[in-house]
DNA sequence: ATTACTAATCATCGAGTAG
DNA sequence: TCTACTCGATGATTAGTAA
């Protein structure tokens, strides 16, 4: 008789309390409304609507005022992932596995992806799961900041998941991969967990993608990028 | 200590099962699981999961065949439904009102229109919650059934609702308007709750349509749709 | 292997109400 | 008015198990 774990998937009335706020505009900018028209605009009771609200509080979903009277609301950028997560896995139905196409100019990184990449740990997990050894070295192109937040919903995506792991006494992160094509090649974006860059994405190939295309700094590339 | 109302909101995890089986694929073929397979994808129990597929099906969301092992599980027509109207709910708040562009070409009605429009039972309705009292007259438009089915997300928007109500001994049916243009004109294309045509949709504006655009059957026009 | 019933336990509800 | 607590009733869950 062991404690049950908690819930990791919300409750639908607690949903249904974030996209009210978000369809009122809490995803922007804060809104005010009492518990008790919560309450009634999702049929459930005062009690009921102010536990979602202290249950979505807590969890860091959204941000609370009191005031005297009503209180003000706004959703925290977690609270909008939860609503896009939830968006995008019922987009994927209706609307098919997403497509992307972004430009770019090439760029120099710091020259650390041939490390990473030549670490056996990643190797393995390379050869297993993308079925190639890549070329050790990333290319890295550089994206507008607006073109950066379109490349943002493959956070959305389902990729193919390279693990970190330890070695030589240090940690090293994990990874996704996406698969994708540069100037029509097919090779995998990378995004690592904890990113290095900015405004910088990474590819790899199972050859040099900077030798195979002919790419030199500053040259503009085509991103095209495929769910699963 | 009355009886509380049966739930109208599915709960989540019964949502997420139907998510899960259209993902599968079940919204167009069947597919076969176990209830122990559903129960783990969900992370609750079998017997959750099946209880889940009982009242999903009791609901008729889905059909069931039980074989000696799993079961053959596909959705309902209603079953999309539901899905399609939350994938809606979160449309709205990422993509913003839909828009559609639908083409067609002018055909004659049956002249019921006319009827129908002349109805005070209505008309009150018109002038109160569209702001003018329509031509006596639908502009009918008739549709290919591919362009018909886009239009059929309008299903999903909210409308201007004209309800129906009884007069003269008879029963006049409901209706839901949406903002439209036609060839650019502003007007409202308006949808019967039980509708006499297949591929014809009908527009309503404060004068006649076909006079002030100069149409004529056959004639080619443009519809453009604009989400509340 | 399945599905699905029963019983015990846990979670959630709204009413009442304090602050 | 508000928010938010306690509490008894009701719903929902899992373990055990029948078929």
């Amino acid at each position: 008789v062991s404690a049950r774990p908690t819930r990791d998937r919300l409750r639908s009335e607690e949903l249904a309390l974030l996209r009210l706020l978000a369809g009122a505009g809490a995803d922007r900018d804060p809104v005010i409304f009492s518990s008790r028209e919560l309450g009634e605009a999702l049929g459930v009771s005062q009690q009921a609507a102010d536990r979602y609200l202290m249950a979505m509080a807590q969890a860091t979903y959204l941000t609370r005022t009191l005031g005297g009277r009503k209180q003000r609301l706004q959703l925290t950028p977690a609270g909008v992932e939860v609503l896009r997560r939830e968006y995008h896995g019922y987009r994927r139905i209706f609307e098919g596995p997403g497509q992307l196409r972004v430009t770019g100019v090439v760029t120099s990184g710091l020259g650390e992806g041939r490390y990473y990449l030549s670490q056996p740990g990643y190797i393995v997990q390379f050869q297993e799961r993308l079925g190639y050894t890549p070329f050790p070295g990333t290319l890295n192109v550089r994206v507008a900041p607006k073109e950066l937040l379109r490349i943002d919903v493959v956070r959305h995506w389902r990729g193919t998941r390279i693990d970190g792991f330890q070695a030589s006494g240090r940690t090293f992160g994990g990874a996704t991969c996406y698969a994708a094509r540069l100037n029509g090649r097919s090779s995998q974006l990378i995004r690592p967990d904890r990113t290095h860059y900015q405004d910088v994405v990474e590819f790899i190939a199972p050859e040099s993608l900077r030798e195979a295309l002919g790419l030199r700094d500053e040259d503009p590339v085509t991103m095209e990028l495929m769910e699963s």
